[in-house]
RNA sequence: GGUCCCAUCGUCUAGCGGUUAGGACAUCAGAUUCUCAUUCUGGUAACACGGGUUCAAUUCCCGUUGGGACUGCCA
């Protein structure tokens, strides 16, 4: 501890008088009310871009455990670095936690209590805390310039020492009020640094619940609390500020996170504020494919982490939670098998059995849960999802598919009547429309390279009759064959490619009666 | 370089001293079907390595190797 600063001098180093006492703020932002066990969470992006599978992870298992527990969960925006700022990132954010089914209690978009949400619009909050520091000796303002800075890191890397402002690299540590007053007289604008008195040769306990207590050494850096560029809190000191005035009983962040563990632990010790519980969750990875190496996603190289990749193919949300779900909670999986539970939302999430290092994002597994999703579905409800992506992301080809709903609706019921036996052929939307495209004739590739049997589809053309049921159909098939001394299976292949252009098709009835007479007239006729 | 974390089939994992090491996806084979998809049956496939501790190690301890994260007035 030093020595701390007058009112004054804080006022003229914060650039303002702080708004709030300490008593204040306590009093602003009390304990929540809730049941015992009730979690307050938060999903903190920052507006830096898209919106990726990380914050989509993260998202999820504040809200689940926000709702398992009966808490509440927020959503604040982390707008701190206004350099790398994305106008249009806040937008983002909300509609993705729309559409992938995440309302917050409280936040940026649903008001609460406990804000602002926007951190940029937390200032007064961060300056007050930071002139109790300062009061206290447990902050002091730094002068030190980027240059200086550079020039430290510089000696520090080529002495193999660590680097950063800590110990004998911190040059204002100890500096005293006249020099303070100089440099400020100056013009300058410093930053607000942590007087740490952290030793690195002590261990500190910090708890995650997923990975249990880690030992770690004291943070001993002076790490910046109000940045001098805008006066903006760091990282550390919004999450100290934030999450305590918001009351956030459970921490949920990417892992990244754990090499400041200590310090956070450290601050939440030094203003006598209860820890907040912490859950450091680990990354969804790739393998790059250049080095061959497993590797965090990436929001610049791996166009699949955004969010938007994923709504634009026209992945089902649902599934990708589910799927997300399944990463998280080992055992859902199965219990869904089971019959047990019907989606992630109706099984326990716990911390302690989430996976403590990084898993492969796999897309297989993902197709899997796709097409088990879609199968759920009833038609009608398969058919509002395409619609709605086909207006919105579909092509012009697509977008002619669903004008006619009530034809798309007969071909996506296709092989959908009994429960047990749904085709499991459609795994985006996208794709369905893609899968089904020889239903409509400006799609239809008529297949020339097949050498198809002029006797069999003539012979078919004389005995088919639209309102024939299955059965009848079928026995004429057979006539045919037998006429055309083939085997049926034959004919049906025959009738299949001119139908279609494609080997492989749901069942070949469904689709004639889909087609109408018409278009299988057509069809059939263009080989004869 | 420093700090921290991790290590079971190709992938996600169950396991918490004694198991034929289980499941799911993927994959392969067979059955069913007019083709495909579905459904059903079955199969291939894993405890990184080396030391301990123990009657007994996938499981506990140490080391090695491998992998990852962090190391900013970014979060």
């Amino acid at each position: 501890m030093r020595n701390g600063l007058s009112k004054d001098l804080i006022a003229r180093v914060l650039g303002g008088t702080p708004k709030y006492t300490l008593d204040e703020l306590e009093a602003k932002y009390p304990p929540r009310q809730l049941p015992d066990g009730a979690m307050v969470t938060r999903f903190a992006p920052s507006p830096t871009g898209y919106m990726h599978l990380g914050n989509l992870l993260s998202c999820t298992i504040g809200y689940k455990l926000a709702q398992q527990s009966g808490g509440l969960f927020m959503l604040r925006i982390e707008d701190t670095d206004t350099k790398r700022e994305i106008k249009e990132a806040v937008d983002i954010i909300l509609k993705g936690m729309e559409v992938f089914g995440f309302k917050p209690d409280e936040g940026v978009g649903y008001g609460g209590e406990y804000g602002p949400y926007y951190q940029s619009q937390r200032k007064d909050i961060y300056h007050s805390v930071a002139a109790y520091l300062l009061e206290k000796g447990l902050a002091y303002p730094c002068f030190l310039t980027q240059e200086e800075m550079d020039d430290i890191r510089a000696k520090q890397s080529a002495a193999g020492f660590g680097t950063g402002i800590y110990g004998e690299f911190a040059r204002d540590r100890d500096i005293s009020e006249e020099d303070i007053i100089k440099h400020l007289e100056n013009g300058e604008t410093p930053t607000i640094r942590l007087y740490s008195t952290g030793n690195p040769d002590n261990r500190i306990y910090c708890k995650d619940l997923i990975q249990g207590t880690l030992s770690v050494p004291e943070n001993n850096e002076d790490i910046v609390l109000i940045k001098s560029t805008d006066r903006l809190p760091t990282y550390h000191f919004a999450h100290l500020c934030d999450d305590h005035f918001m009351r956030t009983t459970h921490v949920v962040r990417d892992r990244s996170y754990f090499g400041t563990f200590a310090l956070h632990v450290q601050m939440f010790r030094m203003m006598g504020w209860q820890l907040p519980n912490y859950i450091h969750i680990a990354t969804l990875d790739k393998i790059d494919e250049e080095t061959g190496n497993q590797r965090k996603m990436s929001k610049s190289k791996d166009p699949e982490n955004n969010l938007a990749f994923f709504l634009q193919k026209g992945w089902p949300t649902e599934s990708v939670v589910e799927y997300l779900g399944n990463i998280l909670a080992p055992g859902y999986e199965e219990a869904k098998l089971k019959g047990q539970v019907k989606s992630f939302w109706d099984y326990e999430l716990k911390p302690k059995k989430m996976p403590v290092s990084g898993s492969l994002f796999d897309m297989k597994k993902l197709e899997w849960w796709a097409k088990e999703y879609i199968a759920t579905l009833p038609v009608d409800v398969l058919v509002k999802h395409v619609v709605d992506w086909a207006n919105e992301y579909g092509n012009e080809d697509n977008k002619k598919q669903v004008a006619d709903v009530k034809y798309l609706t007969s071909v996506l019921a296709i092989e959908r009547d009994n429960p047990k036996r749904i085709r499991k052929d459609f795994i985006t939307w996208q794709q369905t429309l893609n899968e089904v495209s020889y239903f409509w004739d400006f799609l239809f590739v008529p297949n020339n390279e097949y050498t198809y049997n002029q006797d069999v589809l003539k012979g078919f053309l004389e005995t088919w009759n639209e309102s024939d049921d299955k059965d009848t159909w079928w026995g004429k098939v057979v006539a045919v064959a037998e006429k055309c001394g083939v085997k049926p299976g034959e004919v049906a292949m025959n009738l299949r490619v001119a139908m279609t252009g494609r080997t492989n098709t749901p069942d070949l009835y469904s689709v004639m009666q889909v087609l109408g007479d018409k278009r299988v007239q057509e069809r059939i006729r263009q080989h004869l």
